[in-house]
DNA sequence: AGGCGCTTGTGAAGACGTGCACAAATCGCG
DNA sequence: CGCGATTTGTGCACGTCTTCACAAGCGCCT
């Protein structure tokens, strides 16, 4: 890409793109803080100040106004951020300016479930593809989309431009469609099997586990109960926890 | 540390175990660790080095062991880990020991696909509702399960013992059905809707959006384009990166 | 024009997580 | 019985993330 001007433009003589090397743990509040924009836009408001959208985010407004700071400074002092800037600069620095087409492996329960997901589409991506390695499923038409086998997939990556693949198959099946995947040449998989992957470097792999997150909820009832079991140190203990108990991803008691 | 207390047997002294409070970081490997495990006591081991683990894993072996040490000295020096004994353990410490009932709230797209995915049953959980607001998705039977209207969480709620409460509705309705979990007892809750949750100290809620997911991904796709854009800097500027691309939560590149 | 209230952006400190490197411990074998 | 090979458990240093607290900047009102 040449010179990728801002979507706000806003000066800075020929400035980069310059995707300032975020923190990874800002990257992934960025989304959040994106939902919460476009809703606060929806509502009718042109500016919001940081109290505001990190509330709306459900976050520490000193850490929302760090992580903005990272892309660059767009607030103003004593007002609060321009929403659809910020909107723009956000999704610019997520790449979400260019629609990404999304290969989706494994039209089976779960497969089926995102292929249908409206989340998907309204985010700025595209389901160009449905892939099974099972022909009984090859053909199914599923949103208006057809499956085809997963052994097209050469043929898929030339025709689409596919620049993220999703694996939604059993375990057992999962690093051969990774494998699959990176020889096609995409480079960023969501990987939704319950197993590790092993791919070649520069290639990266989120993996979502719907059980890992429920094991993670059993932990803290688990030891919700076993605190409940202690009468002892006075109940203050229970109720005195400033935040001992949050977890790092897990949002905690905002009240109203 | 020294007198081991096993799960099951154990004599439940009185006083109870106290879960020492594990890092959080820590509490969500333990699930991966747990499922490495079972697929080598699947495949006959009988013990397991934090090498072995750790690689099964995908992790570093020191992190490995550092976790493991945070729930006892579970190991034999110069053996390894005894597979059995540390599943047990660490099913003991998630609190998956028993068998925890899950309402699933909201039977759309998703929640069709989160009612029939075999790894809750798998690994300790038991689906024990559905629930949706939609008077004509009421009475459906997905899976041996009958829909029942949300408004009877509360008559659910004493005859399962509910402990986890999955939210799978449209964003829109994810909050009164948080508030109808809480209030019924729910303490754990895990959220598909893409929006924050409101809930009262000592409840806890885990978020998992897909679409999030994604844009995590296309910034880093985003990124890779950038910088493979540009030839400048000397090559070396792509190639001596040490593991800089490497995201926290993102596996990367295990080679072979 | 000047002051005042509000909000951003950031320095600094502390909490947390990670990974190296090594001592301590255990087993097997001669 | 002792020795070496092996592997755990952990002290320590380093990097990342979070949070507080406050100066700098902006707009509005008088």
């Amino acid at each position: 890409m040449s010179q990728h001007r801002h979507p706000g433009a806003s000066g800075r003589a020929g400035a980069v793109p310059a995707l300032p090397d975020l923190p990874e743990a800002t990257v992934a509040r960025l989304p959040e803080y994106l939902r919460a924009l476009h809703n606060l836009a929806d509502a009718g408001h042109e500016t919001v100040s940081s109290e505001g959208l990190s509330a709306a985010a459900g976050v520490n407004s000193a850490k929302l106004r760090k992580d903005l700071s990272h892309l660059g400074s767009y607030g103003t002092r004593g007002v609060g951020y321009d929403v659809a800037l910020l909107i723009e600069q956000i999704e610019y620095v997520l790449g979400l300016t260019q629609r990404r087409a999304v290969a989706l492996v494994g039209v089976g329960n779960l497969g089926h479930a995102l292929a249908g997901y409206d989340g998907f589409a309204s985010r700025g991506f595209r389901i160009a593809a449905l892939l099974d390695a099972d022909p009984s499923r090859v053909g199914e038409e599923i949103n208006g989309l057809v499956v085809r086998h997963v052994d097209e997939l050469p043929a898929i990556a030339v025709e689409e431009s596919i620049a993220i693949g999703v694996i939604a198959t059993p375990a057992a099946a999962a690093q051969r469609v990774a494998d699959q995947l990176v020889a096609v040449g995409v480079t960023s998989i969501l990987n939704f099997a319950p197993c590790v992957l092993s791919v070649p470097e520069g290639v990266d792999v989120r993996k979502v586990d719907l059980a890992i997150e429920l094991q993670i909820l059993s932990f803290h009832e688990h030891r919700k109960a076993s605190l409940t079991a202690l009468p002892a140190t006075g109940g203050s203990a229970l109720t005195a926890l400033p935040g001992g108990l949050a977890a790092t991803d897990t949002q905690e008691a905002i009240g109203t």
